[in-house]
RNA sequence: GGAGACGUGGUGUAGCUGGUCUAACAUAUGUGCCUGUCACGCACAAGAUCGCGGGUUCGAAUCCCGUCGUCUCCGCCA
């Protein structure tokens, strides 16, 4: 608000105060004496009449010069070019019927200047910010290196503000509900689970560190032991692994924890947050009460613990259909403790035997050793009496091995139609998930079964406590070790880690994991047993969280919470393929930003300062 | 750490089974013409030595090796 009065380009813009934005303007304003300013998007001379479309946030709106009724103004319109910024004041006026473009909010009127000022001009730019379908997509380099002209894009514009509206939703809704935002230190202590933190280095302590918070879990919990009760924040998170499209170093999170709440308190209030969000930011009502399903039956059935439910496709289980059964691949794994199960895909039969090696190789980068087929084919069409559900063959590499009956009680059980291709994944439970579950999504897209329309929420319960880590050799937590254990499998913690269950739950859309939390352990000897189970030492546990354990021992309420991907979220609401689309300024899949070039290399005195050496330098 | 795809005028692509490729198309840009367009139209022009380095060859955008960058996926991450 306190801009330089002296800077001359303050005077230039003396009496150009705008009055209202380009895209506002209807039928309303027609008459009003307007001043706009903002970007040429687009101009059509037809050498009298000069029509530019100038956009502000707002929108567009169409000026008109004509050189017979405004000389000078048609005279400045013609030094004008794309995306330079322009002040002009002018009349609203009616556009004459056949001249009304149906495709504008603002079609029925234009504004006919009669004074334009070029408040700056623009260079080509490298990105076709007026972009139309025509225009060729501008690659991501491009795009990122030109971040601020990438960002003037009305389809950027839209996912931008979308954000802000989820945002003020998302605010507005906890507010309403007793929640207080706090914000919780940048500058942290490194803990040892989860995620490889961003360090940083301590001037004033040489040779320590703080780390930048994965997420606020730990202040979290304190401020519940500080009497809170209700805290959120929307809160930026670092994880310095690996990127992929829906994962940046950096990333918000809405974090939410409640003290005296049980798992379905916090499930039904983040449901009606969720709810109220779609609401207000995109106008739309989400199908409620979101279904629910444990992680056990999630990955039974879907092999994955996000299933995609835009899509059937379930899987079959074969375990005990194929025991023992003639062909070797299929018995020998069941035998050694694993599983047979199939997808079917619906009118997949028709796959040529080279689209099918291709999902071969497809489930091999998922693990799988093979895959298994077997084609239903369709009768041909007014084939024999009792038709079109008569089957004309079964084409498989495998059929020879299953007498006629074991065939037919295959398909029963697989519930295949005529047309439809059987794809069997026999395994160890893990791969035979991983495999199917990636071959079902990848189907999905290919045969084109996912509804887009759709928006599919889950809430998955009941998630394991622990995974066994190979790398590691021990048990580390599946979701993090304040996670607190369902009741009645405390007992288990020691004897048998694996079947201990969490009160730990993810909301999942459309196969993307949303978000996820937990009731958290407030006692300490209950804290000290998970530990304990991870491999940790009193000694180490003290140690590394000895300030939690302190904090428990004054007093904590029981409480639980939940955090929610906000870049996910808008991505998901605003149709994005990446997360990146949703963040104003992202980095690439190398955590490098092209627009600042950051990271970069810093002066010697800096780390000295810091008491720092490379290793390696570049 | 691993696998794959891509890198050619400002932008996006084609060319890539090696030779009239003296690099094509679209779009953007410039100039001219055009008074109702809105993806304006028409004409003309300018603009790339094909990411970078090396190799094979009489000859490389094209083949090979390396390297850099971007993207997708696995591992990793919740």
């Amino acid at each position: 608000m306190t801009h330089d009065q002296t800077q001359p380009r303050d005077q230039a813009r003396q009496g150009f105060d705008r009055t209202s934005g380009c895209g506002g303007l209807t039928t309303k304003d027609v008459g009003r004496e307007v001043s706009l300013a903002g970007w040429v998007h687009r101009r059509r001379d037809h050498g009298g009449l000069i029509f530019i479309d100038l956009r502000d946030r707002s929108g567009l709106v169409q000026l008109v010069f004509n050189p017979a009724k405004n000389p000078e103004a048609h005279r400045a319109a013609d030094g004008l070019r794309s995306e330079f910024v322009v002040a002009a004041r002018g009349k609203v006026i009616l556009r004459d019927p056949a001249q009304v473009n149906p495709k504008l909010p603002t079609g029925e009127v234009e504004v006919l200047p009669s004074v334009v000022e070029v408040l700056n001009e623009s260079l080509t730019p490298p990105i076709y910010v007026a972009e139309t379908a025509d225009t060729p997509p501008v690659d991501e380099p491009t795009r990122l290196h030109y971040r601020y002209l990438d960002l003037r894009r009305p389809r950027m514009q839209r996912n931008i503000s979308l954000r802000h509206q989820v945002t003020m939703a998302v605010r507005t809704f906890l507010d309403r509900h007793g929640f207080l935002e706090i914000e919780t230190p940048m500058l942290t202590r490194s803990t040892p689970e989860g995620a490889r933190d961003y360090l940083v280095p301590s001037r004033v302590n040489p040779g320590r560190f703080y780390a930048l918070p994965q997420s606020p879990q730990l202040f979290k919990q304190l401020l519940m032991v500080s009497g809170f009760e209700r805290y959120f924040q929307v809160v930026r998170c670092f994880r310095d692994e690996d990127l992929r499209a829906d994962r940046q170093p950096e990333f918000t999170q809405i974090d939410v924890e409640m003290s005296f709440v049980e798992q379905e308190d916090v499930l039904r209030l983040m449901e009606d947050l969720v709810a109220e969000v779609y609401e207000k930011a995109l106008g739309r009502r989400l199908t409620r009460p979101f279904p629910r399903m444990t992680w056990h039956q999630a990955m039974a059935d879907y092999g994955s613990d996000k299933p995609d439910l835009r899509l059937g496709m379930k899987f079959v289980d074969l375990t005990e259909a194929v025991r023992g059964s003639g062909f070797r691949v299929f018995a020998e794994a069941v035998a050694a403790g694993g599983q047979v199960k199939a997808v079917v895909a619906p009118g997949a039969a028709s796959f040529s035997r080279k689209d099918i090696d291709g999902l071969g190789e497809f489930v091999k980068t998922h693990g799988a050793k093979g895959l298994a087929w077997m084609a239903f084919e369709a009768a041909p069409a007014g084939g024999g009496p009792a038709g079109g559900d008569q089957l004309a063959e079964v084409r498989s590499p495998i059929a020879k091995f299953f007498p006629p009956e074991a065939l037919a009680d295959l398909r029963a059980r697989l519930g295949a139609g005529p047309g439809d291709l059987a794809l069997f994944v026999a395994d160890q439970p893990a791969v035979v998930a991983a495999a199917l579950g990636a071959l079902r999504l990848e189907l999905g897209r290919r045969l084109d079964l996912i509804d887009r329309t759709a928006d599919r929420f889950l809430w998955v319960t009941d998630f394991p406590m622990f995974e066994f880590s190979q790398e590691e050799d021990r048990w580390v937590a599946m979701h993090h070790p304040f996670t607190a254990i369902r009741d009645g499998d405390l007992p288990l913690l020691k004897s048998d880690p694996g079947a201990v269950r969490a009160k730990a739950y993810d909301l999942v859309q459309n196969g993307v994991e949303l978000g996820g939390g937990s009731i958290r352990i407030h006692r300490r000897d209950v804290q000290e047993r998970v530990f304990d189970a991870l491999g940790l030492t009193p000694e180490e546990a003290r140690e590394k969280f000895g300030f939690l354990l302190e904090a428990f021992e004054y007093g904590t309420p029981p409480h639980g919470g939940i955090a929610f991907g906000l870049d996910r979220m808008v991505m998901l609401m605003a149709g994005a393929e990446t997360i990146r689309d949703v963040i104003a300024f992202p980095k690439t899949t190398s955590a490098s930003d092209l627009l600042t070039g950051a990271p970069s290399t810093v002066s010697p005195r800096q780390l000295a300062e810091l008491g720092l050496a490379p290793s390696r330098s570049e």
